[in-house]
DNA sequence: GTGATTGCAAATCTTTTGCACTAAA
DNA sequence: TTTAGTGCAAAAGATTTGCAATCAC
């Protein structure tokens, strides 16, 4: 069971997933998958993955860090989400569910998904498809 | 009814806007807020009411804008709201309401208030208050 | 090998800032 | 006057792009 295979093992979940969303696993893809995908609870925005990607020793440039999160988004292994302008969130939680964001501190929270419902809403403007629908609690501390 | 005062009339509203904002009324301020503020529902980036104020004759420079756009909505006479990444709309309307991004034109929508409901909402994480929710519907043509 | 991927630096885009100039009160 | 407001040009962020070097297959 538990195998010697450790040329594949490690990784593979991490590999699997790439591959399979047609991503050549490179090896910053993988590093960055390992640090993204361990959570489906994530909220980052490129600087801060550069930022931790160096911190954990692996060897990145920005641009990559840019491109590997959009591809990631566009394979549905993440979503982005606008809360802020001027700088995007990358989420690891990829199901229905809508988010917290702190504005003193610049951070998002995921809301529990059965803690917010909607129950109306409104049609489609004629001719266009409901591609989202984005639910944002802002919230501030206390003390502002 | 219809006043022969055309020295403070034309302009009477703006001005007395501004004024109870506590904003000195000068030409540029007087000028977007009778591009803005005639309706209330307008939803416009900076770069797009520069360009408009342009086309009307008026002259401001693209700084002037945005300061006018962010000290509007300090003073509560707009609202800014964030969909798209890179890029800020404001909207005349301050009524408690929610939006349609159209994401392939870039356009943002009201949603009359009365076409949404948000039945549950989760409680604010400790230490923090709801400042606001906002109810985005992403949309996009049925040709995409 | 060979085509996809990466890294770097430069380019782009939106927004902000510093400061001399202008205008409202 | 006096002080707030404006315009311009430069600065600052975030993101993207172009292209030669590098890596996965």
């Amino acid at each position: 069971m538990a195998s010697s295979d450790t040329n594949t093992r490690p990784y593979s979940g991490v590999i699997f997933r790439l591959k399979n969303a047609g991503l050549r696993p490179t090896r910053q893809r993988i590093a960055l998958a390992k640090l993204l995908l361990a959570s489906d609870n994530r909220h980052v925005t490129a600087e801060a993955l550069h930022e931790e990607a160096k911190n954990a020793g692996v060897s990145v440039s920005l641009a990559t860090v840019y491109n590997a999160l959009h591809q990631f988004t566009d394979a549905g292994l993440m979503r982005e989400v606008v809360v802020d302008s001027g700088r995007s969130f990358f989420d690891t939680n990829t199901s229905d569910h809508h988010h917290f964001f702190h504005e003193d501190i610049g951070r998002l929270e995921d809301i529990p998904n059965d803690q917010v419902r909607v129950s109306q809403l409104p049609n489609a403007p004629a001719g266009t498809t409901v591609s989202r629908v984005d639910v944002i609690v802002r919230v501030s501390g206390l003390a502002n």
